[in-house]
DNA sequence: AGCACGCCGACT
DNA sequence: GTCGGCGTGCTC
């Protein structure tokens, strides 16, 4: 076992192979498959990961390994092949697939420096030629500053300077300071007195350790005394202390306390339901439940009563909620429940706590992550459950490269593990709703909210009967009314509008003119406070003209309505309403979210008013009244799921209301009352809405009855993104069957984001066997071509978004 | 991705 | 005859 086969961190689809290492005599015991490597390519140094350890080669001239940089593997070998049925299957780098499982911590990063020749000096201007006599080797970048790129490459090929790599571990693990008595406390005293002059600080360090013979920080030093961590460093030098250094954990929730909660007792509802869980669980078995239960029903207690199960088994449990930082409250659920045994891991976190939660894994140190998507490649080795919360949420498949939909993930390492998974959910995707009819998945379901109250009462106002009726705000006289009523009773509000900002966009009144994003094919966005106009996708903003830069016009309106409109709305109709913003623009900052919901929760505000991330997991007593200002806004856009989207938000921010003593009320606001999905949203009718959907799905040819495959092509240059897709297409009619339907190629929904135009085709087919050849063959084909006129394509197998 | 190699135009 | 532009192909 001499050789090593490695992946390299060099993302292209030229080096996506392994490539074979002589292992040097020295590391011969200690590298081992799934740890990260330092390896020579090309003429510098790479990092890598050891997919294999073997005695021959077919290549003869091997290099060798420089060094390791993992003491144990960071990929076990179920990782390594989940990283490659991942690659296979999203059509990634092999490399990309194994970073995504890691912590970002771990993601290897390179530093260029720049070192001196013999007599380079003379060619150098001064200011790089001082640098470099000073400090012998500056970074790279910092010689670019002074002098320029061109110039260093230049310096580079006439020998006046050297390029040196290196390759930094990133994985930072915070450590503290600490010094202790070198030796014994009989022998420190000894010392001490037969030690030469001891400087004045020195005396006091030692009489302080006398009088607590221990380890100290030097935080805890600096603090007692000042700054002396010199006077430590020379009491450590004449031999007295001795200085070490422990890990400590970065812990994001370590000024929380959660109150224990135990076990509660079940409905008959529940008790069905948790039956078959418990029992693959002690049969060791893999199957995929869909749990199905209206909100309020009590799912999280048949999560929690399982995953105890699966401790007591000595197993260990994943839990995947949807971006978890938006649902502090269901942290403190599972941490309640089971305390230190609990990590948890979501985009909130530093790199650095993301880095030490999930050593806490790798360690065994927990039994239970809770997390989001990318927390389905947790560390563990002998998992007893995998959950799936929320399981119609789209943020489960990533909308970046790698590709994956955690769900499928989650599938795959239940057969690995033979555990169940299980997926719960009160509006289920249409996708695992049909594989749940067909007996792929076991349905179980909870019909009955816990508290024995119906569900809330759904009203449904026409907004077109209300303009007629001369009401031209934002607020039906019934929301109002009813808004009026609970601020009264002191009871608390919710209100969704899917559209942060101000208005949706700004219209001449005498050219027709909105204004648009130069960048993009979108229009701006008015914000009031800054007074400035935005894109939303790419960031550009600007101030607010005062004429149309069409016609030079002053008419300039703004039409529909963002949260801050509405906000500003309320101030004037409910000026003693307290109201609570929450969209991505008052979130931004780090625990924003925890502490706007925190002053909701007590009572700091009667409204709170957000985008659809206040949608989920809310769980406060006190709401009463759900108001939903445009239901319609997310119906109209360009995507098959829309009207499913439409009635799961409809339907999961209906359940906000009345969860617990109080009853609750909603009020839906619309301009077409007679769409099936929000009628049936109306009714909370899921099966209903199921059944209605599925027809549709079924005439339209879409998703769950075809699979489909989304190809983008970008560029700033218009025909070559014609041309290229156009290409792409014909290569795929060629090459596939003619069972497969090819759409386009087509304009994207957006066609232009950042300056670079956009096309795509849609494939759709129920089987296709050679199909993710052939589109491994368009991907291979195009990176040839990339290099010279840098067109982009990317891949979608089972899209989420059709943007 | 980075690097060497090699071919061709521009300039000492 | 040399320098430097960048298209091409390779990296164990």
């Amino acid at each position: 076992m001499k050789i090593a086969s490695v992946i390299v961190d060099v993302p292209t689809y030229g080096t996506n192979k392994p490539f074979d290492y002589l292992i040097p005599e020295k590391w011969e015991d200690v590298i081992q498959r799934g740890m990260r490597v330092i390896v020579p390519f090309s003429g510098r140094r790479v990092q890598g990961f050891v997919i294999q350890l073997k005695d021959e080669s077919t290549v003869s001239e091997l290099k060798e390994i420089v060094e390791p940089m993992d003491v144990h593997p960071v990929l076990n070998d179920e990782l390594l092949h989940l990283g490659n049925k991942l690659a296979d299957e999203t059509l990634c780098l092999t490399l990309t697939a194994y970073q995504v499982m890691l912590p970002p911590a771990l993601k290897a990063k390179y530093e260029k420096y720049i070192t001196l020749n013999e007599d380079g000096i003379r060619h150098l201007p001064d200011s790089l030629g001082k640098l470099l006599l000073e400090k012998e080797e500056i970074l790279w970048n910092e010689g670019e500053k002074l002098v320029g790129a061109a110039f260093l490459y230049k310096g580079v090929k006439k020998g006046w300077i050297d390029v040196r790599y290196e390759v930094k571990d990133k994985g930072r693990k915070k450590l503290v300071e600490y010094f202790r008595p070198a030796m014994d406390r009989p022998p420190f005293i000894e010392n001490v007195s037969s030690a030469s002059r001891l400087g004045k600080v020195q005396k006091l360090l030692i009489e302080f350790y006398l009088s607590d013979f221990r380890p100290h920080s030097t935080s805890e030093l600096t603090n007692r005394f000042g700054n002396v961590r010199g006077s430590l460093l020379s009491l450590e030098r004449i031999g007295l202390l001795k200085k070490e250094s422990f890990e400590q954990y970065r812990d994001p929730y370590q000024h929380r306390v959660f109150a224990k909660t135990t076990p509660l007792p079940l409905t008959v509802d529940q008790k069905r339901a948790i039956h078959p869980i418990i029992q693959t669980i002690e049969k060791n078995i893999h199957r995929v439940f869909l749990l199905y239960g209206i909100t309020g029903s009590g799912k999280t207690e048949i999560y929690l009563q399982s995953i105890q199960q699966v401790i007591q088994k000595g197993k260990e449990a994943i839990v995947l909620v949807p971006e978890i930082s938006l649902t502090p409250q269901m942290v403190e659920r599972f941490k309640g429940r089971f305390g230190e045994k609990v990590a948890v891991l979501h985009s909130g976190l530093s790199i650095g706590e993301k880095y030490d939660e999930w050593r806490k894994i790798q360690r065994k140190e927990v039994q239970v992550v809770v997390g989001a998507r990318s927390a389905i490649f947790a560390p563990f080795e002998n998992i007893g459950i995998i959950i799936i919360d929320e399981e119609h949420e789209t943020t489960y498949k990533q909308d970046e490269t790698p590709r994956y939909h955690a769900r499928d993930m989650a599938i795959e390492r239940g057969k690995i593990h033979r555990c169940p998974v299980l997926l719960g959910s009160a509006t289920p995707s249409l996708e695992s709703f049909a594989r749940a009819q067909k007996g792929v998945y076991q349905l179980l379901t909870l019909e009955k909210r816990m508290n024995e109250k119906g569900l809330p009462e759904v009203e449904v106002v026409d907004m077109r009967e209300e303009l007629r009726k001369g009401n031209r705000s934002m607020f039906s006289e019934l929301l109002l009314e009813k808004m009026m009523e609970r601020l009264l009773k002191g009871e608390q509000i919710v209100l969704l509008l899917n559209r942060r900002g101000y208005s949706s966009f700004v219209m001449c009144r005498d050219c027709g003119n909105v204004l648009q994003c130069p960048n993009c094919e979108i229009s701006l966005t008015y914000h009031k406070v800054s007074n400035e106009v935005k894109c939303h996708y790419c960031g550009y903003e600007t101030r607010t003209p005062n004429e149309c830069p069409t016609c030079g016009s002053e008419h300039i309106r703004f039409f529909g309505s963002g949260t801050q409109k509405v906000e500003e709305e309320l101030g004037k109709l409910l000026p003693e309403a307290r109201t609570i913003r929450m969209d991505v623009d008052t979130t931004r900052k780090k625990g924003a979210h925890e502490k706007l919901l925190e002053a909701f929760q007590q009572k700091k505000a009667d409204i709170l008013l957000g985008t659809q991330m206040i949608a989920k997991g809310l769980d406060f007593p006190n709401i009463t009244l759900v108001g939903v200002l445009t239901a319609d806004t997310m119906l109209h856009i360009p995507d098959f799921r829309a009207s499913e989207k439409t009635f799961q938000l409809l339907t999961q921010v209906s359940g906000r209301a009345g969860r617990h003593e109080l009853p609750g009320e909603v009020v839906i606001q619309t301009y077409t009352p007679e769409h099936y999905s929000i009628q049936l949203a109306k009714n909370q009718d899921y099966r209903q809405f199921y059944l209605r959907e599925m027809g549709i799905r079924k005439n339209g040819q879409y998703p769950p009855y075809y699979y489909l495959v989304q190809i983008q092509v970008s560029h700033d240059n218009l025909q070559l993104v014609v041309a290229t897709m156009e290409k792409i297409v014909r290569f795929l009619r060629a090459r596939l069957s003619n069972r497969v339907l090819i759409l386009g190629p087509s304009v994207a929904p957006i066609a232009k984001i950042k300056n670079k135009y956009r096309y795509q085709c849609l494939i759709k087919y129920k089987k296709e066997p050679n199909l993710l050849e052939v589109l491994r063959k368009v991907q291979e084909m195009f990176h040839r071509n990339q290099n010279q006129k840098g067109v982009s394509i990317t891949i979608d197998l089972n899209p989420y978004t059709l943007m």
